[in-house]
DNA sequence: TGTACATCAGTGAACGCGCGTTCACTGATGTAC
DNA sequence: TGTACATCAGTGAACGCGCGTTCACTGATGTAC
C-alpha cells in the first residue's frame, strides 16, 4: 500500500500505475501481489478505507462543539492543514482519485465526504446560532463548508510540502469560513436581522 | 479530440486511454494519430484550450453585471448547469483530468481558473454592495462563488443526463451562493451592520 | 482546358517492451501432539 | 524437547496481448502555369 501511495504521488495516477510497477516499488517479485490483493481495485479500495477511518477518527476527536464559533474557524483550518500535510501521500492520492477513478474507488470516496458533511451538520445543530436553520439548510451550509476545506487541501497539495505559500492559502480559507458562518447567521432571519448574531 | 471525450467520458481517465484507442475510436490506424497531434498530452492540452475558450466566451456574453444581485444567483446557476449538460463530455474531462492529469494539463486548468476567478472578482467591484470591501477580499470571495460552481458541476456530471435530481443540486447550488453573497454583505461591515444590504 | 507538382490524411507491416495472470515451487515461521 | 504438518509471503519461468513509434507507401485534393 506504501509502494502505491508513493507512485501515485510522485508520478501518476492509480489507473496509470501497473501492479507490476507496485511489486516494483514494494521490493517484490509481480506474483507476490496476489498475496494481498485480489487486483488493484481491491488495493485502491483499502486504500480509500484506511484513509477515511483515519480521517473520520480525526474530526471525531476534534469536538468542535466544545469550542466558542469565533475559534472555530481558524482551530478547523489548522488542525485540517496539519492533517493533510501529515498524510500528504493519502490525500494526494484521494484527491487525484475523487473523480477520476474507478467507479467503485469513486463512489466511496463519495460516500465518505456525504457521510462527514451529514455529521457537520449535526454538530451544527447544537449551536445556539443555528438553532432558527433547518435540518435541510445546515446540511447545505455544511456542504459549502467542507467544500471550502477540500479545497484548501487541493491547494495545499499543490504546493511544495513547507512552502511559505501556506500561510496565504491557510488565511484564505480561514476567511472563506467566516464568511460563510457570516452568511449562516444572517440565514432564513431577513424579518429580524437585526437578531443576528454569528461570526 | 471527439473520440478522446468519448473514451474518457465511458471507460476511464485521460492517461489510462491509449493512443491506439483513440485511432480505433476515431476509425483511423493508430500511425494516422500523428498527422494531428504529436503525443497524447498534446492532445490532452488541446481539449483543455479549446473547452475554456469556450467556457470564457459565455461568461464574458453573460455580462453578469447587467443584473441585479438578487436575480444573479438564480441566472447564473442556471445559465452554468445548462452549458455543462450541453458540452457534457468536456466538462466530464476538465472534472478529472483537474487533478489527475498530466503536470502541463493540470496548470493549464488551474490557470485558467484563476483567471476566471479574478475576472469575477473585477464584476464584483461594479456592484455597489461590494464597493467597500478590498480587492482582495474579493478576490477570496469570488473563489468560494467559482469553488460552489465547479462542485454543482462535479455532482451534476456524476447523475445521469436528464435525472430528476438535478432541479434539487440546483436548488442547493443556490441557496449557497445566496448564503455567500448574505456573508458578502456583512464583510468588513461589522461596526455599521445595519447598513449591510445584499442578497 | 490540360499537365505537373505539392500537400497531406491515412495505410500497413514491423519492432521491442511492459503488461496481467497462470503455474508449480521454496523456505521460513507457527502449531499440535 | 522433538517431530510432523499447516500456513503463507515470496519466487521465477512462461504465455499471449496491446502498447508507442519507425518506416516507406498510397491516393485524393488543391494549386501554378
Amino acid at each position: 500500500m506504501q509502494a502505491a501511495l508513493e507512485l501515485v504521488a510522485y508520478e501518476a495516477n492509480f489507473s496509470a500505475i501497473s501492479l507490476r510497477r507496485v511489486a516494483r516499488q514494494a521490493g517484490v517479485v509481480p506474483t507476490a501481489f496476489y498475496r494481498h490483493f485480489e487486483d488493484m481495485d481491491a488495493l485502491g479500495l483499502s486504500l480509500v478505507e484506511d484513509t477515511f477511518i483515519e480521517l473520520r477518527g480525526l474530526l471525531r476527536g476534534a469536538d468542535l462543539s466544545a469550542l466558542p464559533i469565533k475559534g472555530l474557524t481558524r482551530y478547523a483550518v489548522e488542525l485540517f492543514a496539519y492533517h493533510v500535510r501529515d498524510r500528504r501521500l493519502l490525500f494526494q492520492f484521494l484527491v487525484k482519485e475523487r473523480f477520476s477513478g474507478s467507479r467503485p474507488i469513486r463512489e466511496a470516496i463519495h460516500g465518505h465526504i456525504t457521510q462527514i458533511v451529514i455529521e457537520l451538520a449535526r454538530d451544527f445543530a447544537h449551536f445556539d446560532e443555528f438553532s432558527r436553520i433547518e435540518e435541510t439548510d445546515l446540511q447545505i451550509i455544511a456542504e459549502l463548508v467542507v467544500n471550502t476545506i477540500v479545497s484548501l487541501s487541493e491547494r495545499i497539495l499543490d504546493v511544495a510540502p513547507d512552502n511559505a505559500e501556506d500561510a496565504a492559502l491557510m488565511l484564505r480559507a480561514e476567511k472563506q469560513l467566516r464568511l460563510i458562518f457570516m452568511g449562516a447567521g444572517r440565514w432564513e432571519s431577513r424579518a429580524s436581522s437585526r437578531a443576528a448574531r454569528a461570526g
